[in-house]
DNA sequence: CCCCTCCTGTACCGCCGGTACAGTTTTCAG
DNA sequence: CTGAAAACTGTACCGGCGGTACAGGAGGGG
């Protein structure tokens, strides 16, 4: 009971590295038991197919995924009340998180599958789905929090802007991922601070050029 | 000689939107052999091997996109002289572009390359690399433009704002995608649109909250 | 008429996902 | 300690797929 728990967690991580290097269709179920040192017999036992294997794969990649967040944005309110600032923390914590990253993030699981969407089935599909929307809640939360204090200075919509914080985080792994540059994602989020920054404070006084 | 490069032409039509809907490694050439009407042996007369048909597939695919972004920036510099006004019309002229696709967009080939890397060679994935560095030499060409005659209201690196269109592109089209939201990658883009503005223009006056 | 391009047909290989099922070891609750 | 359930192993097999090899044929241009 408890060993089967174990063995897969291990299938998981196998086959999460695996995935987010190869994608789905790249990464073969006998690979993934030449790794594990496990058999194949031994692999159905635990997922019925690879479908099944991506489901859990992506579960627990969008726990984790919460979990970070969850935790990088309440580090953020404990250090300060106002919702502007903390968000803005917010993001600057993420970003020294993404800018650690030894290797440069690994991918999102979330993009990869949307990517191959075809091959999976509509649970999946919904699972992904609700992951996104989940985010814009977390964010438009944050965001409607901030515009309970502060005036907008643009007339934006506050789901828009949750978005865009997504956005910004899997279209920045996209980059960093092609251009081999770990770096560049956490610019892009730093970017991103400076656009709600400016959303919200007023513009430091400037010479006019 | 005109023969062949049509058959050619069919193969990559039937693979692009095969592999934009179920990725490389889900897409078989069997199923690009028979949605086609060609005989196996015909495939491997014009593609060594599925690299091959990768390769073929990318530059076709990053040709068309460039000749798309050229298309819309133009028009937009035919309509204003202005560098920050054109900036910011083929921005907008990009979102109804986006908006006006019946099905939403169909997947950047790009994006779905970098979440398959180890499947494909060096080359493949240089000239993705060669893509998005294209991106960023094009938006950053425009965005000096813009920085010769506006002053930046925050101190922002021009390449890493060229980056954000980028990545606010590929982030959209994951969340549409995910999302099955055609829209919402026509908002993002909007969304950025909103960004450059405040970036170059004074806040419009507002009542302090 | 002949050669070259552009295919078709056939046969084959090895890998992979998946199935089936019988048998064995490990674990833990009572 | 024991027995049943959990957690596997081993073996054999299937069909699809990527890929190879090679012979041959249609059709157009010089």
């Amino acid at each position: 009971m408890r060993k089967g728990e174990e063995t897969r967690t291990r299938i998981l991580d196998v086959a999460e590295a695996a995935v987010l290097q190869k994608g789905f269709g790249g990464t073969s179920i006998e690979e993934l038991i030449a790794e594990t040192g496990i058999t194949k017999s031994g692999f159905f036992y635990h997922f019925r197919d690879k479908n099944e294997l991506a489901k859990a794969l992506l579960n627990r990649y969008i726990e984790n995924d919460e979990r970070i967040y969850d935790e990088i944005f309440s580090r953020a309110r404990d250090l300060t009340d106002d919702p502007l600032q903390s968000f803005l923390l917010g993001l600057k914590l993420l970003s020294e998180l993404l800018s650690d990253l030894p290797n440069g993030h690994p991918g999102c699981l979330v993009a990869g599958i949307c990517y191959y969407e075809r091959l999976f089935d509509r649970e999946i599909q919904e699972t992904n789905r609700n992951a996104v929307l989940a985010w814009r809640r977390r964010f438009g939360r944050m965001l409607r929090d901030i515009v309970a204090v502060y005036p907008l200075r643009e007339p934006v919509d506050v789901d828009q802007l949750a978005d865009m914080v997504s956005s910004v985080l899997e279209g920045g792994i996209v980059l960093s991922k092609t251009l081999k540059e770990p770096n560049t994602l956490a610019e892009q989020v730093l970017m991103l601070r400076t656009f709600v920054k400016m959303l919200f404070l007023p513009v430091a006084a400037m010479p006019r050029g």
